[in-house]
DNA sequence: CACTATTGACCACTATACTATTCATTATTT
DNA sequence: AAATAATGAATAGTATAGTGGTCAATAGTG
């Protein structure tokens, strides 16, 4: 019935979503690697799910024009974080 | 006046962010760091915006309860890149 | 249908994230 | 103010992410 979210599902999701972005960009994987200085093999890990460092993540998101709302984003759960009182 | 965001940025935004969350449930790095089973130094890495590993960076978000919140958010991203016309 | 480009997989090597430990500094508690 | 807890930093060893290369399978294209 409820279905249990998984790390790896999470990753899964990460390359899927990274790689439908790159592809609206009609960008090969070696193209994006190439913009990124990183090898083909990095982005390969990434799409399919494998384990990979946020630096990896953060260039691809960055080179997709995506880096400033991601920012935003998370300063924003910061701020709602720090001025809600905790519940525990 | 136009602030560039670097990846440096997002990796502290990201460390600041998952100390509070820790720090609203009241947990320790070596406590959070034993529920996850990797060392104290893990945390501090991430926590101090260095580079890490996604794995590192979801068992955090698993154990703060917040994995499925952001599944949902990546797929709902992944959704509306794939029915949205490129404009490239 | 050929032909070409792209992707997934694999491998040996290198770079670096993670571990375990210790010590100094800074917060917290009493 | 003294004692205790928590954090940041540093270091040496281990595990693994990243690299550069090749090859097979799979899209895309003419």
């Amino acid at each position: 019935m409820f279905e249990t979210i998984e790390i790896k599902d999470v990753k899964n999701e990460i390359g899927e979503l990274m790689k439908a972005l790159r592809k609206q960009r009609k960008l090969s994987q070696a193209e994006l690697a190439g913009l990124l200085s990183v090898s083909r093999t990095t982005i390969q890990n990434l799409e399919l799910g494998r384990n990979f460092t946020v630096d990896t993540l953060l260039k691809v998101v960055k080179e997709l024009d995506l880096l400033e709302t991601l920012h935003r984003e998370i300063v924003q759960s910061k701020a709602q974080v720090t001025q809600t009182k905790s519940l525990y």
